[in-house]
DNA sequence: CTACAAACATACACGCATGTATGTATATTG
DNA sequence: CAATATACATACATGCGTGTATGTTTGTAG
């Protein structure tokens, strides 16, 4: 049953989203690669060629979702926007909302944000994941910084901590939401969460 | 080896403090009893004889560690307090430093906040965690009812809204800090933090 | 003082997930 | 058109964790 190099890409393709649906689901240590595999409608031995082990999986996945999300970002800071803070608040409101209708983005959030914990056998990755997070974090502050040099932020506003505190507040928000979608109101609550959030910055 | 009832309790006590250690270190699943009779210094048949299985222990463990929060909450609410939304913020910030310096407390929040995704195996138990989450936030949104009666927040505020907004930010902290101990200087940052948000209120 | 049962420790059987070894069909290359 | 490597599927061996069955000691009730 050779297939061509287009047909082994999809095989491929086929693996991490099914890895996907079924690490969101069950959490990357309880799920099993035959689980995966009959989700992907192959065999075992297609994983095998295709990836190491179970981890292996988690990594590419963590690459082809890491990335898109950075460069987003990246695109974003691009636009010289007047109201830096404004222009941070309205993309945190449209990722919440866009995540509300997207069930493939919302599985990849589920996996990276809830059901790895990167204790025992992930533990290798959570340095993986800490730097990950430090860059976008980054990110995040050059919106501080870009609006503290307007001089829309007091004098001794720390870009850092202000920083921190969206971060955190974004993803104690994912993480409500991500656990328990049908109690969180996301789509009518999200605007009122982060507006009000955002008043914080407006004295 | 016939032990007294004190000793019983005694090596009930110990396997439950062994598995908030390893849990928190390796998560529930990742977890086997094995590890935890040796971390205790008994065998798997002590274990059996006190409690079904691993998820028995999840259980009694999370009873042990919502209850005196819940009415820890209850005492300070007790107090007549002229400005609520004070009391609740130096709760938080006094909460925060305490945990900084209780490794018990620690791991016991690692272990319930992210160490278990109630998923899969656990699935049996989101009801209880979500309910009890609902219960503790039914608490903290009292502070804000009792606000809002004082005159101390404008008309059109929400108590719920509200609620759900410092519920995520404490979580995300919560969050981040324990994935991250060395990389959050929570002893520094907290106040800082937990004030930022409270002046969104201040309007 | 002697049953009896509590409080474990030990031993065993079972299933399940993993990894690897092997088989196989087919695209591709020379 | 043969030879080879690719892209898997299948089969097998192994280990590990669980649950349970059984053994053992000793406090305790009568």
């Amino acid at each position: 049953m050779r297939r061509t190099k287009e047909d082994s890409e999809q095989t491929r393709e086929d693996i991490l989203n099914a890895s996907v649906r079924i690490f969101s689901e069950k959490g990357v240590s309880q799920a099993t690669l035959d689980e995966i595999a009959k989700a992907a409608n192959v065999t075992r031995g297609a994983i095998y060629w295709h990836f190491e082990n179970k981890f292996q999986i988690f990594e590419a996945l963590h690459d082809r979702l890491h990335q898109p999300f950075v460069s987003m970002i990246l695109q974003d800071l691009e636009k010289d926007h007047p109201e830096p803070l404004q222009q941070l608040r309205d993309l945190w409101i449209s990722l919440l909302l866009e995540l509300d209708e997207d069930e493939q983005k919302k599985q990849a959030l589920t996996l990276f944000v809830i059901k790895s914990d990167y204790s025992g056998e992930l533990a290798k990755y959570k340095d993986m994941h800490c730097s990950s997070k430090n860059e976008s974090m980054k990110l995040f502050q050059r919106y501080f910084e870009k609006a503290k040099k307007m001089g829309k932020l007091p004098e001794n506003a720390d870009p850092e901590v202000l920083t921190q505190a969206v971060y955190c507040f974004m993803k104690g928000i994912l993480f409500e939401y991500l656990n328990d979608q049908e109690g969180f109101d996301l789509k009518n609550r999200a605007p009122a969460l982060i507006n009000l959030f955002f008043k914080c910055f407006d004295q």
